[in-house]
DNA sequence: ACGATCAATGCTTTCAGGGTATCAGATGGA
DNA sequence: TCCATCTGATACCCTGAAAGCATTGATCGT
């Protein structure tokens, strides 16, 4: 048995006429009966009654010719859809991006691909930029959207936009209304901030604003998320810097304020190169269309 | 296309070897090659990366291992059943009654039934015997119980059970307490019956019943349903004769009485003799088993 | 460098399955 | 009643898809 020969038996079943079944499966009527008996010998059951007048359907026939409507669908269904997977129309695409990102440019990207590519099932991961870093090498994303650390040569690079980095404070703090806030200013403040080992790009873009004027910042606290900095910064254990994209949504107690010469963090989208999933291609292509409207 | 050659690709994506998927088809591994590169070619889809070392399926492969999988899994299942269709192990079957059967031996029937034939899916379908009569004809009905109203050339008929008529009235009615009924006692009470469209069987049985003895049944009232017939003679507007297996249950101001030489009615269950479902004959066969217990 | 392993290719062969001609049973009109 | 016609089954032939065998070419381990 094969699909050929259901394909053989629906068409009997649907015109009940072996001369026209054949006409349908463009051969001739003689071939066209023996494919039938033969259907009937190897399954063992007569699926039509028939004389040399008429043809009819036994109840068993009218359950197989069910069954065969269905895995004739699949089956063409399965063969139809591995074409749009390889061209990557379908299938899916494991997607991690680092937290504060989900207020910036994550919902956009996927907002245009998921209407390019409707049928790609995105799963999101929400992580550390070092916890990205080391699943796009081990193949356990896809694409990721993280802070650009530098030199990455298996992956490639698409720079989604340019973050800079603001002083987060409670209102009653003493700065609140100071003219213009750089590292001489921040020299006794207590700073609370990423560790490196979480977010190296983010810890290095402070350390070295500070180190640029020979300053070493008094880092008090080290929480991996900036959720926890922020609740932290409320509580009025000390002041922060953070990216100006988190800055819109604070709470009640809470100010921020720009900063002179503010460093500058590049929030970009990276695939590996060597990716097999054919659905990264048009996500990075999305990507660059962001780039460019940024520029 | 066809289910072999989603075998031969399941083989290969399965064990990943040439030669060695080509044994587990029986084949050598020259012609299995070209095989799988006829496949990649009609679906122009690349579903193995290969070398002359190492075998690995695409995304693309991956995901059209399981659809294969669901495909020939779906498709031996068709294959298979047919068979079990055919041989009256599985498929469907329609199954009238008139109602007051439900009351008992239906539930018998159909229980011995579900457990022989767990994969049979029985349409219960409540009717007249009228009614049922006509659907055995139009072979809208595989298979009913109903009582036995004669010669039926077309239809196969087994006595399942014998039914005597009891009379039920209200507690209060001045029969509850004479000892003997028979037709000169219900001389000029007020009747209720099915109409003879209805339930001819059992209308004819009543009407012989008085005729016997020369005398015209006062029938006043002729609801269809037995149903509605019990509910009218809780009311007072007249007694019935009703099947014996139908008074276990009356309501609290009903009472039933036997009658002197009661009409006998045979329950029977009957089938076309020339159904085409295979599920009917056993359900004939339990119904036979059922009658043997009778005598 | 060499042998072992494994997929790809070339050539031959076979049989599944298609085509044509014909038969046989059923139906309906003259 | 008989014949024309329709329809499915059979007989026989033939083609090509697919299998086998022999071999090549590439890659890896020793």
């Amino acid at each position: 048995m094969d699909t050929r020969h259901m394909r053989y038996f629906m068409a009997l079943a649907e015109t009940l006429h072996f001369g026209r079944a054949a006409g349908r499966m463009n051969m001739s009527q003689p071939p066209f009966s023996r494919q039938i008996a033969m259907i009937e010998r190897t399954l063992g059951v007569k699926l039509f009654e028939r004389n040399s007048r008429n043809v009819a359907l036994t109840p068993a026939g009218k359950h197989f010719m069910k069954d065969c409507r269905n895995v004739l669908g699949q089956f063409e269904e399965a063969c139809r859809d591995v074409g749009l997977i390889a061209s990557g129309m379908k299938g899916e695409m494991r997607f991690g991006f680092m937290m504060h990102a989900a207020h910036s440019v994550v919902p956009q990207l996927v907002q245009l691909y998921a209407e390019a590519r409707p049928d790609v099932r995105l799963v999101l991961d929400e992580r550390t930029p070092t916890e990205i870093d080391e699943m796009l090498v081990a193949g356990t994303l896809d694409a990721a959207v993280t802070f650009d650390c530098g030199y990455a040569p298996h992956l490639q690079t698409v720079l989604l936009a340019r973050e800079r980095l603001r002083i987060i404070m409670r209102k009653d703090h003493p700065l609140a209304t100071v003219g213009q806030i750089g590292p001489e200013e921040l020299r006794e403040e207590k700073i609370i901030a990423a560790p490196a080992a979480t977010a190296p790009a983010l810890r290095s873009a402070i350390n070295s604003y500070f180190s640029a004027r020979g300053i070493v910042p008094h880092v008090v606290l080290e929480p991996r998320l900036q959720h926890t900095i922020i609740q932290l910064v409320a509580k009025g254990l000390g002041v922060a810097l953070i990216p100006a994209s988190l800055c819109t949504e604070l709470g009640a107690g809470l100010i921020s304020r720009a900063l002179t010469n503010a460093p500058q963090l590049d929030v970009v989208l990276r695939a590996p190169i060597t990716t097999k999933n054919p659905a990264v291609s048009t996500f990075m292509e999305i990507g660059k269309s962001i780039q460019r409207a940024l520029l």
